[in-house]
DNA sequence: TTTCTAATAT
DNA sequence: GATATTAGAA
């Protein structure tokens, strides 16, 4: 295992040479870089011992290395900026590439490439960053792992992640996940010196705090507006601070309720529900997916139990609200989401609007949208 | 370029 | 709390 003493100072260049690539990746491979210090600080110390000479690698020396124990030291200025752009260890040079990116970036600045360029840059500072709106579809399960980050700014905040409101209601572990923690946290003040800090200095500069990321709908969660939504009466007489407390999602704040609220009601008044008497002939329609489909029990999306119970919602999964068609044009797999979604126009059917959603549990059916479409 | 949606401002 | 505006994304 130990290598000959003549060879000990190839060993520990070696080493060190190992110890340079590690430190490219501390964040993976924290343990190997401690390792390998410590490997080198063992090999340097009966190297001495024996060969009081060994001065020369110098080089290596001291200057990074910090004395012995420097295990947990090291952690402290990794940068982690640079961890997946480059690999050379002189920050020196790091720095002056960076300047430059900025500078070009300054004389471009109308340039949409600029704010893609910090984007991307930004992606790879902070390597894994899930931009967590788009979770394909079955919204929130692994976003547990990502846990905003982008918000957090300081990017490391990982510790408390789910864990605590995990479950709401036993059924919902998922979304409370993605919801719950870190939600509302501030914009951060940047303080930490790691990636994103860089980024975010240059991006709005002293200006108001950056846009808060966007909080995904996912259906869990709009289910949970639904529920509450039919507990205090429907969307038009219900408040965003009711909703959000019936909701109970840990970190869900008003304004987003308030917003989501907003687009519900601006939803339900652009296609109204034609609930006529005429209209009891045939129940309604929901769209899902792709098609049209006649949900058991109409009706019952206002009809669940107050308590956690099942929501009836009917929810497509591609996500959007789906406005309970009146006319379902032939049943086909056309595209009709697309332009139900943007352009849905259920004729001008006057809005019977003074739908009261607590007894005649209106059939505002509305999907949810599963933040990606 | 347009549209949607969530965030933010009023 | 309601509505309007803005901003980011598709």
């Amino acid at each position: 295992m130990l290598p000959l003493k003549m060879g000990f100072r190839e060993y520990i260049e070696a080493l060190e040479e190992e110890r340079r690539k590690i430190q490219v990746f501390p964040k993976e491979l924290p343990l190997s870089l401690e390792l390998v210090t410590q490997a080198i600080e063992g090999c340097r110390q009966q190297l001495s011992g024996t060969v009081t000479e060994y001065n020369l690698n110098g080089q290596s020396e001291c200057s990074e290395q910090t004395s012995t124990d420097e295990g947990p030291v090291f952690e402290e200025f990794i940068p982690i900026k640079k961890m997946a752009s480059q690999d050379s260890v002189e920050e020196e040079e790091e720095e002056e590439n960076e300047d430059e990116v900025e500078d070009e970036q300054h004389s471009h600045q109308h340039r949409k490439t600029t704010s893609d360029k910090r984007k991307s840059d930004w992606l790879r500072s902070v390597q894994l960053w899930n931009p967590n709106p788009p979770p394909t579809k079955e919204d929130v399960p692994r976003k547990a792992n990502v846990v905003e980050v982008k918000r957090n700014g300081g990017a490391f905040q990982p510790f408390q992640r789910e864990e605590k409101s995990g479950v709401v209601d036993g059924k919902v572990n998922n979304y409370a996940s993605a919801i719950g923690k870190a939600p509302s946290s501030p914009p951060v003040p940047a303080t930490s010196s790691t990636g994103p800090v860089r980024i975010d200095s240059k991006k709005e500069e002293k200006g108001q705090a950056q846009r808060k990321q966007r909080r995904c709908w996912s259906q869990e969660l709009h289910k949970r507006f639904l529920h509450a939504l039919q507990q205090l009466g429907g969307a038009d007489s219900a408040t965003p601070k009711q909703i959000r407390e019936l909701m109970k999602v840990d970190g869900l704040t008003n304004d987003e309720v308030k917003s989501h609220l907003q687009k519900f009601r601006l939803h339900t008044r652009r296609s109204p529900i034609m609930h006529n008497n005429a209209s009891s002939q045939a129940a309604p329609l929901f769209l899902v997916g792709n098609i049209f489909v006649q949900p058991p029990e109409y009706g019952a999306v206002a009809t669940s139990s107050a308590s956690g119970g099942e929501l009836t919602t009917v929810t497509a999964p591609t996500g959007i609200y789906a406005p309970v068609a009146a006319h379902p044009p032939p049943v086909t797999n056309t595209p009709i989401m697309k332009h139900l979604h943007s352009q849905e126009r259920p004729h001008n059917h006057h809005s019977a609007q003074s739908n009261s959603p607590a007894s005649s549990s209106s059939t505002h059916t509305i999907t949810t949208t599963s933040c990606a479409p």
